[in-house]
This record gives structure tokens, C-alpha cells and sequence, in this order.
DNA sequence: CGCATTCGATGAACCGGTTCATTGACTCCT
DNA sequence: AGGAGTCAATGAACCGGTTCATCGAATGCG
């Protein structure tokens, strides 16, 4: 039996037999073969995988991203390859070369800085799709985003409504888009109420619990200590609350608190946490989709860019300003 | 140039002048030419890839088992793969046998069902080697577990020294290790008190939050309802928080509890939640690091187990019973 | 009956590396 | 000077599929 026939056999190819077939079937059973895919692979010069590398998969929500994306990929005959950036443009860029070399079909990631030069070559020199992950730096990709912006303009809004003025807010690296367009609806919803934050009262760079710790305890030993504290970090609401409890400040009586993005500890806390979500199954699914017509060389022209929204949950931890 | 001396300069052959290796590497770089790991794969019979193959990778503290494994496993030149099974045979069935023909250097995985005779064949059939995740039942494979009948049995004992007799346990699926093995430590410190363990008070099956939610509000409207809650399932407090806020109950005073995993929630709740922690963190560098080996070809006879211990840590849920 | 056409199976080329036997040049020693 | 030995580069075989031109057999038609 010629190797070429069984490749037909097994490609579904319209001009075979039904004996040849039966045939080829019995003898891959008996002697149990299974298709070798690195050797598919390098003739097709793909390999079915798609790559996603985040700065830290550590983040509780991030998991749902990637398990929603993996099952549609997985539908769509897929392999997952995942890889940690720790934020590091030199990992990315180290990232992205070895996906190229691996053939992979297809890339999703977030990027630590979006207009770094060696980044931003690395991608245009990529051959295969690249879709970012909530970021909106790069036009010419694909992006899935969720809508931040409005999120924080409607946290903002809803504590200047209940009087506060002196609002503390935390958040991220202000190289990446998240924390970036956070701050905007931030200062959108400060101007809308004709007021101006107080740069005292900005901490950005805040990537874990500790620093959110570190930043909550320095807030408040201020002479003049925020009423208000907006937590917009990803992940950081324990390290917050944590410090407000060594301080023995209470969120909601003491101070109100919004959380940038919802959790159970958000939910369950005593009073609960007002906080900001977006559906990121829904984020997952999306940039899977997308990466996949993408793939399939669906010719769309230029980046698509997909916002999922943010919504506010009023809890507890937010209420009027004494007078 | 032929192409055999160009991969011997790629593999720093000994035998290779100088002047020719920047040769090379000038034409490289002139060329911007890149290995095809594909073709490497193929005629190495060998991926560097290592898959990873869990239940569901939403569950918080597993993501950071998967960060600490790939950390180590990219440090070591390998590519994780990521696939979740959803507890499901079939798939892990399929996963394995995708893996195969992927050629798959390493898999670690958990297993929805140890005793499952489909499943038992796939892996006793895989060529590569496999290491179980919290898994106990293969003893012929590596794995990596945590000690959760020592932290069972602790919280049992620290609950039966408050006075507390109706204990309830809600645990996941008896089918595998951590629940059942949470389930023999919880045995083990009730019949050490002499004291027989209410069946009625027993829920096993529970497998996520609403699942939790829904074993605590039965529990809790038995006309005996238990005096204190072993929530033994992972990633399952948030349920039964809720389900205690909803009934008016209050942990701590109305119900001790106990939390068969540490967290933010755990740790910041009002009042705080007794739990069992262990070092996920350890374990995914420990499983990484006994897959390697393996992969490295060392001859280690039978399957190695590794158990991470587990450590109670008192907090203020946990009362002594009222007389 | 003979020629053209169709159909199904075949074998060889190819993908891009790695490896090894071979070759040619050079050195060293007698 | 000649032979042995060393060393660096070469080219071909190979890994396991896919694809395509080719071939033989069977069928159809005049």
C-alpha cells in the first residue's frame, strides 16, 4: 500500500474506494497509526496552534478569557500555546520570534507598552495574525477591548454624585491601554463636574496586592486623606482593603471604595465593594473568533476593534460624603 | 552554502572555524532566516512542547500552579500547551491522543475519574511520560499532590475542639483525590473523637459556586442544621457565603466556617475565614521540574508521588460552640 | 473490435531541518 | 618527499506526511 494512498484515504480525498478505504482503515487499526502533525505541519507550513502569551495569568478574570478562547479554538481544531510576558518587551518580542519559529497560525496577547519600537517591529514583522488582547495601541491589528473608559467615567461620576471630591485612584501601568483609558474617563467624569483631581491623589504603577497595600497606606496617612478611593488595578482590591483594615478604616463608613473590577471578594465583603465588570467569557470568545477568520484569510481590511461594556454595580462601599 | 553546515553551526558543532561561523551568521542575519521548529520536531521525533491538561483553569489558585510550571518549563526550553477537559473522560481521552500525534514531549494532567478504564489505557499507551496534578491513584506515574486529609483531618480536629458535633461537609467529586482524600481526613479526626459523622451532613458533587450555594441553603434548612461548615470544595466559599448572607446567617456566630482553600475572600471576610492553604506555587515548580527529569530520559523506576503539605490558618469564623 | 475516455492507485518530489559517511586540504612525522 | 593522520566542509539520506503527474485497468462509444 503506497504512503500516498493512505494520505488520501485519510484527507477524504472524493476519488477513493469504498474497499480501498475499508482496507486502509483495518490496517491503520491493526497496527495503530496515528498521523504524525509535526510532519503535517512543515509540508502545509502551519500547525494548528494558536498562541496567547498575557503579562501574568495569575489574574483570576484572565483564566475565563483564556478558557472561553480555548474552547472555541479547540472547536475549531486548534491547539493552545500559552507563555507569560511578566510585562517585559523583551519577552515579548522573545515570545513572538518563537512563534514564528513554531509556525504558529495565529497570536492573541497584551502588549507592556504599546509604542515600544522593538515591539511594535516584531509585530509588523510577524507573518501570522496578531490580535491584542485589551489593548488599542496598534490600529492595524485586532483588537478586544473592554470599555474601561466608561467604567471609570461611571465609578467617577457616581462618587461625585454622592459629594466626594477628594477621589484617590490606583491604577496600573499607564503604558498599557486598561489603566490609560481608565484614567481618561476618570478625568472625563471630574471635568464633566467641573472639578480638578488632585495629582497627590494618583497612584499609577500599581501591578500587585502589595503595591495596592503600599499605596492605600500612603493615601491615607496623608494630612489630607482621600474620602473616596477608586481601586482600578486589575487584582488589587484585597492588598486595598488589607490596608484599610490595618489602618482601621472601614470602606463605606470611612471611606468609599470602587473597585475596578468585580470579584467574589468584591461581592462578599462586608459592606460589599461597588465595582466595575465586563463580560470576559464573552472577551474570549470574541478574540477567538476574530483570530480565527483571520486565519482562515478572511480578507478584512485593516484592524477590527471590538469593545465589550463595562457596567457599574452599586454596592455598600459607596455612599454620601458626611457633611 | 550547504544547508548540513549551516545546522552545524546552529548546534555549535565543535568542528566549525570561526570564519565560517560569521559567515553564517552574517548570511542569517542578511537573510533574516529562522529555524523551522516544525521540521526540527519531525526529525527529532520530539515537540518541546509540554501540555497541560486541567479540569478547568478558571479556578483562581490553579492559574497560579500553570504560571509557576510554564515559568520553569520555558526556562528549560519547552512550550506549554494548555487544554481544560472539563472533568470529562472523553476529552481527556482525545487530549492524550492529540497530544500524541502532536508528539508531545511531557503531559501533566489531572483526571476526572482515576479508576476510568478508557482513560487508564490512553495513559498506560501514551509514549510520553504523564504527571497527575493532585492526582493519587496511577502509582505507576509521577505525581504532584497536595496533603489535604493532614489539612482535613486539622480543620476537623480544630473544629471538633471548639465543641462542634453536626459538622457539614460540602466536597466535589469523590471520583478524585482531593475530595476524596479531604473526605478520609475529615473520617479520620471524627473517629479519633469517637465521634460518628452524620451522613445526612455530608454533600459531595459540589463543583462550583452555585452548587455550594445551593448544598448551604439545604443545609441550613434541615430542621437540625449543622453547628459548623467544612466547605471542602475548591473555589466554592463565594456559594456558600452567599447562600449564608441571603438565610441571615452570619459565619462565625450563627455558623463556624471553615474553607477547604485560602483566598482573598477567605482572608478578608467579615469575619475572616478559617482555611487550608498549601503552596500551589511549589507544586507547579515541582511538577515542571519531575517532568523535565522524566523527559531528560533519567531512569527513575515507578511512579513518584510528591505531597505539598497543608496548614490551617485560624481565623475569626471558627467559634466555639455555644452551650 | 479498437480507440478514447474515465477512474483509481501509485510513486516520486517536496517541505526544512539533522546527521553521518565522504572528500579534500592541510599538518606532522619520519 | 611521502605517507599517516587530522580537520573542516560537503552532500546525500532521512524524518513522515501531502500532492501531483503518471500509469494501468476498466468502461464507453462508434
Amino acid at each position: 500500500m503506497a504512503v500516498g494512498t493512505v494520505s488520501r484515504v485519510l484527507n477524504d480525498h472524493p476519488r477513493v474506494t469504498r474497499e480501498l478505504r475499508e482496507r486502509v482503515e483495518k490496517a491503520m487499526a491493526h497496527l495503530g497509526y496515528e498521523v504524525d502533525v509535526t510532519a503535517q505541519s512543515m509540508r502545509a507550513g502551519r500547525s494548528r496552534l494558536v498562541a496567547c502569551a498575557i503579562r501574568d495569568f495569575d489574574i483570576p478574570r484572565f483564566a475565563l478569557f483564556i478558557k472561553e478562547a480555548e474552547a472555541v479554538l479547540r472547536e475549531a481544531g486548534y491547539t493552545l500555546l500559552l507563555a507569560s510576558t511578566t510585562n517585559r518587551p523583551d519577552i515579548e518580542i522573545g515570545l513572538l520570534s518563537a512563534f514564528r519559529r513554531r509556525r504558529v497560525d495565529g497570536v492573541m496577547m497584551t502588549l507592556s507598552d504599546e509604542q515600544h519600537r522593538g515591539v511594535r517591529e516584531a509585530l509588523s514583522a510577524a507573518p501570522m495574525p496578531v490580535l491584542l488582547i485589551d489593548r488599542d495601541g496598534i490600529a492595524t491589528l485586532d483588537r478586544v477591548t473592554a470599555d474601561h473608559r466608561e467604567g471609570a467615567r461611571l465609578a467617577t461620576t457616581h462618587l461625585l454624585g454622592l459629594g466626594h471630591w477628594r477621589i484617590a485612584m490606583l491604577v496600573g501601568d499607564l503604558k498599557a491601554f486598561p489603566s490609560r483609558s481608565r484614567l481618561e474617563g476618570f478625568r472625563e467624569a471630574c471635568s464633566a463636574a467641573g472639578m480638578v483631581p488632585h495629582p497627590r491623589l494618583l497612584r499609577d504603577n500599581v501591578l500587585s496586592g502589595e503595591d495596592a497595600y503600599r499605596a492605600t497606606a500612603s493615601l491615607m496617612a496623608l494630612a489630607e486623606p482621600p474620602t473616596a478611593l477608586f481601586v482600578a488595578a486589575m487584582d488589587t482590591l484585597g492588598g486595598c482593603l488589607r490596608a484599610l483594615r490595618t489602618m482601621g478604616i472601614a470602606a463605606g463608613d470611612g471611606i468609599s471604595v470602587v473597585a475596578g473590577s468585580d470579584s467574589d471578594l468584591a461581592e462578599l465583603y462586608a459592606p460589599p465593594i461597588t465595582a466595575i465588570t465586563w463580560d470576559l467569557a464573552a472577551m474570549g470568545r470574541h478574540a477567538a473568533t476574530m483570530l480565527l477568520e483571520r486565519m482562515r484569510g478572511d480578507e478584512i481590511e485593516g484592524g477590527r476593534g471590538l469593545a465589550v461594556p463595562t457596567e457599574l454595580i452599586i454596592r455598600g462601599s459607596t455612599r454620601p460624603l458626611p457633611s
